[in-house]
DNA sequence: AGTTATTTTCAAGAAAGTTTGAAGAAGGTG
DNA sequence: CACCTTCTTCAAACTTTCTTGAAAATAACT
């Protein structure tokens, strides 16, 4: 399974320590910031799974850290769990309902931490983003509930990718897709590969659909692939 | 639609004004009992869709409730989302590992509470509420009522894990299950272990049902579980 | 037709995901 | 308490999928 990224923003650094060094017992990928700087910095790099946001912070306040997240497209899917130190803070973060997703009240033992991540990871993972049900196109039907894929009312088995592939040209028949947009979508964010790779799938992809030169997944030169129409 | 029955178990009677207009306004039928007795006395009569269960009672404890409703196999389906009040009361949620399905804090907002059993329903929308009767696929039959199981015609004996797996995958065959679905709906949101104890319980699952490679229950690498077709 | 850029194909090693065996923990029961 | 069943964890064996580099093929351009 993938590693997942956890984002610490929190300025003291003894409390950054035990974060770090417990989450990254526990199989996750820590990258701890002090201000609200050099997160957003990070986040324009990397997107994390989830994120530990401290309210105290030198630069900005807590709060306007969230808002800024939780009003950015780009961001405001990401799960926030929010450590606070006082128990009227900690009020503060449910009357505002500024949409974390949990809170963790200082001092917190590392159990509960583990377990509030975990939790919350769990909970929003299996919300999934897309529709669920029947995608269908010419001949082409996608079962995605089932995970399955059928042509000619005949069941394909697909891999992985594959099927991650087909959906995405299925859901927009005819839109090109360049090959870092397919590995955006489906390698995510932070995937170092070449994007050669991409071409290799399609490959699979073409072989396993019995597509004869291109009749479903049409080459456009220079750009990439789409669903032909 | 048929409305979604919730039934909520709170002494302070201002909290259940508040979650029952609020979820009535939202659609749902409520119901409120203020001990353990006149709930599980409307529990024999009617099956709630969810139950929202406060910790802290007056004649019972919200743990002793839980447990009771989950180790009774006509309950034991009903998701149940806990109300707490307390820093400890969640800590103490989280260690016992009863296998409630959500948790939300004192004082919650109604944005909250609406979402989270929005949320909470919907995972198990799929799965029949109403824990009676048989289901039948193929050559296995399972009568919940009884807790029993046979293929064949001839009984076979589960394990607690086992058969709730298995109803899962019967109630919806051939829809894909991923291992953190499966962990939320048998184990519980507060369940802190591996995924791959999934994988193990498959495996005795498949031994127990005689399913020579995956004929019943098949692995959808990279995603999870389901019942061929 | 020749040149260049881009895509496809191939094959093999790497990586990821799953199954299996086995042992220990937890829980229930007589 | 000893016994039995069920549950959880771990690591090794195994299987399938993914990735990558290089060569071959194709398309575009002069």
């Amino acid at each position: 399974m993938k590693k997942k990224t956890v984002y610490v923003l929190e300025d003291e650094k003894n409390i950054q320590q035990l974060i770090k060094f417990n989450l990254e017992n526990n199989g996750y990928d820590v990258f701890c910031f002090s201000t609200g700087k050099e997160f957003f910095l990070g986040l324009s790099r990397i997107i994390p799974s989830i994120i530990l946001l401290d309210i105290m912070l030198p630069d900005t306040d807590g709060y306007v850290i969230l808002s800024r997240l939780k009003s950015d497209p780009h961001y405001h899917g990401i799960p926030v769990i929010m450590i606070t130190a006082k128990k009227e803070e900690f009020d503060k973060v449910l009357g505002l309902e500024m949409g974390s997703d949990d809170y963790i009240t200082k001092p917190f033992s590392v159990k509960e931490l583990l377990a509030r991540v975990k939790v919350v990871l769990r909970r929003t993972e299996n919300i999934s983003i897309y529709p669920t049900g029947k995608i269908e196109y010419k001949d082409l039907v996608m079962d995605i509930d089932k995970h399955e894929f059928y042509r000619n009312n005949q069941l394909i088995k697909l891999s992985m990718k594959e099927f991650s592939l087909l959906e995405i040209f299925l859901r927009n028949p005819g839109k090109v897709y360049t090959r870092n947009q397919l590995l955006e979508q489906i390698w995510g964010f932070d995937y170092f590969g070449e994007s050669r790779t991409v071409d290799v799938h399609i490959r699979y992809l073409r072989m396993h659909i019995g597509d004869e030169n291109g009749r479903y997944i049409e080459t456009i030169r220079g750009m990439g692939y789409k669903l032909a129409e």
